[in-house]
RNA sequence: GGGUCGUUAACUCAGUCGGUAGAGUAUCUGCCUUUUAAGCAGAGAGUCGUUGGUUCAAAUCCAACACGACCCA
């Protein structure tokens, strides 16, 4: 670790503490109120009221020290705690010598308690007139600059903590993150389903296709694999006899990382039996706009500078009409395998030799019309052969009765009308399997007791996913993936 | 995997034609009892991402590598 001359001088002072008996990290000390709570309430423009009354008597504060104006015998600094910032005064006279000598010690990045009444300054900025101070935690490394504060992308994301200390709008969409997801607990625990945990480390990592990562369990000798969906746990769930079931938590996937993309991310998955996708497409059609307006304040919301309009009801298209109405495909050429083939080769995708017309309209769709889709759409009529564990449409078993979400141009939720016939659920397993292709990681095996489940009997159901960091980046206007998830992973930090 | 751009003090950034390192913030010293990026005077602080190459001389030119960002696959 480097250890510039701040750091350094940081220790010595440190040091020279210590020998004057200063406690460096004291934890005896508890303040009386939140920061936030001393400050009048903001006004409806979020500027401080500079009339309103100040409450009376010794308040008691612990916070960061985020900026420190020095003035001989007097001070003014900012002390930043969990819920907010104070500013506070700090006279000599009104604290003594002693402490007004430990208080020339303290460093921008100190954590420190201060107690003392309120007042105005001039200006009317609130203040609290220090008549006590407590060291609590002495920062031996120097945050960053006070104007520009911490921008270089990488460090913000290696040091999350530092990130989380100086850019309030970090903090804001974290905590956004969280009032998400418990709205998301709220609303369907309301609607009567019940939170489960199902394992993340599986023998068989079923219920998506995606590469998964492999891990080994020494006391069972067994080969374990991180899941790359919970799903096919949540439908034994069903069978089981809980009808309304979900489950917001950790999937992995082995592949590469993107704005879009990050190894371990957090699904949403919910399975009502007894309900269609029509009944999903409802359910998530008022969900998303009831959380929009608790986060946002509002179902019109701007994403990196488009305006989206998340008010009910979203548009619906089957992937054909998309293909046709936003991909400028005609009806012919969307019956006819080999021209629509060749179009597909020609822009540039690449499909395994045994790829049916499913999978060329599902890859030109993903090309030519995914990112058109800026406001809410549902895309229904998903062919049967990209669909492994969706039930067939009973009219046209060619597609499933599926719907994918799009807005912003992304793919925000995947639902179906859950397959619950086990021999059908067999066959489509195994020419999933029998049709992957060499570069493709579809797990290799057929879940046995996942098809032994459903021969018991799932009741007929539905079941979405949701992608949790995607809607979280939607509500906050977050451009990329790692700014919704604390610990992005990055590359290994370079050694030397 | 491919392309483009980036990496200089703790942070934010300059650095011209190749001539041996700069600013602001932060830090240290002194002054300063209502400041708001406080002010004034002074000081210290660098493996210029790494490793090679070209050159009398490289932060600068060339190559490879590392890490990051964006775009593409």
């Amino acid at each position: 670790m480097e250890e510039s001359n701040v750091i350094v001088q940081r220790r010595q002072k440190a040091e020279e503490l210590i020998r004057q008996g200063v406690k460096l990290y004291a934890n005896d000390f508890k303040p009386s109120h939140r920061i936030i709570d001393l400050l009048p309430a903001p006004t409806i423009d979020n500027h401080p009221a500079h009339d309103a009354p100040l409450a009376g008597g010794t308040k008691v504060v612990a916070g960061r020290v985020m900026a420190l104006r020095k003035f001989g015998k007097a001070a003014f600094l900012k002390l930043q705690d969990g819920s907010g910032k104070i500013q506070i005064h700090i006279r000599r006279d009104d604290v003594g010598e002693t402490t007004f000598a430990l208080f020339k010690k303290i460093d921008i990045g100190d954590i420190v308690a201060f107690s003392g009444p309120l007042f105005r300054t001039k200006t009317g900025e609130v203040t609290i007139e220090a008549t006590f101070m407590k060291l609590l935690t002495k920062s031996l490394r120097p945050l960053p600059e006070k104007f520009h504060g911490l921008t270089d992308i990488e460090t913000r994301y290696r040091q999350r903590y530092v990130d989380l200390i100086v850019n309030s709008e970090v903090r804001d969409t974290f905590h956004k993150r969280v009032e998400i997801i418990r709205m998301i607990r709220d609303f369907l625990s309301n609607r009567g389903f019940l939170e489960v945990e199902t394992p993340m480390m599986q023998a068989i990592a079923g219920g998506a296709t995606a590469k998964p990562f492999k891990t080994y369990h020494n006391a069972l000798s067994l080969d374990l694999y991180l899941r790359v969906a919970p799903e096919l746990y949540l439908k034994r769930l069903l069978v089981g006899g809980i009808e309304r079931v979900f489950e917001i938590n950790r999937s992995f996937r082995n592949e590469g990382l993107s704005t879009r993309h990050n190894p371990e991310f957090t699904m949403l998955e919910f399975y009502q039996a007894y309900a269609t996708y029509d009944d999903l497409m409802e359910l998530t059609e008022e969900m998303i706009p009831w959380i929009a307006v608790e986060v946002c304040g509002s179902m019109q919301i701007s994403y990196q500078g488009r305006e989206v309009d998340l008010a009910p009801p979203w548009r619906r298209y089957t992937m054909d009409e998309a293909l046709q109405q936003i991909g400028g495909l005609s009806p012919e050429i969307l019956r006819d395998f080999p021209a629509l083939k060749k179009m597909a080769l020609d822009q540039g995708v690449e499909l395994q030799p045994q790829a049916g017309i499913g999978k060329v309209k599902t890859e030109l769709f993903a090309l030519l019309v995914e990112e058109k889709l800026v406001n809410p759409t549902f895309i229904t009529a998903y062919p049967t052969e990209v669909s492994p564990l969706a039930r067939k449409n009973e009219v046209d078993p060619e597609f499933t009765d599926r719907f994918e979400l799009f807005i912003t141009g992304r793919e925000l939720g995947n639902a179906f009308s859950e397959l619950n016939d086990p021999v059908d659920q067999r066959q489509r397993l195994e020419q999933q399997i029998a049709d992957r292709g060499e570069d493709e990681k579809i797990f290799p095996v057929i879940d046995e007791d996942f098809i032994r489940a459903l021969e018991y009997g799932m009741p007929p159901a539905a079941g979405a996913g949701i992608g949790i960091d995607r809607l979280v980046m939607l509500l906050t206007d977050s451009p990329s993936i790692r700014d919704v998830i604390l610990f992005p992973h990055l590359r290994s930090e370079k050694k030397t």
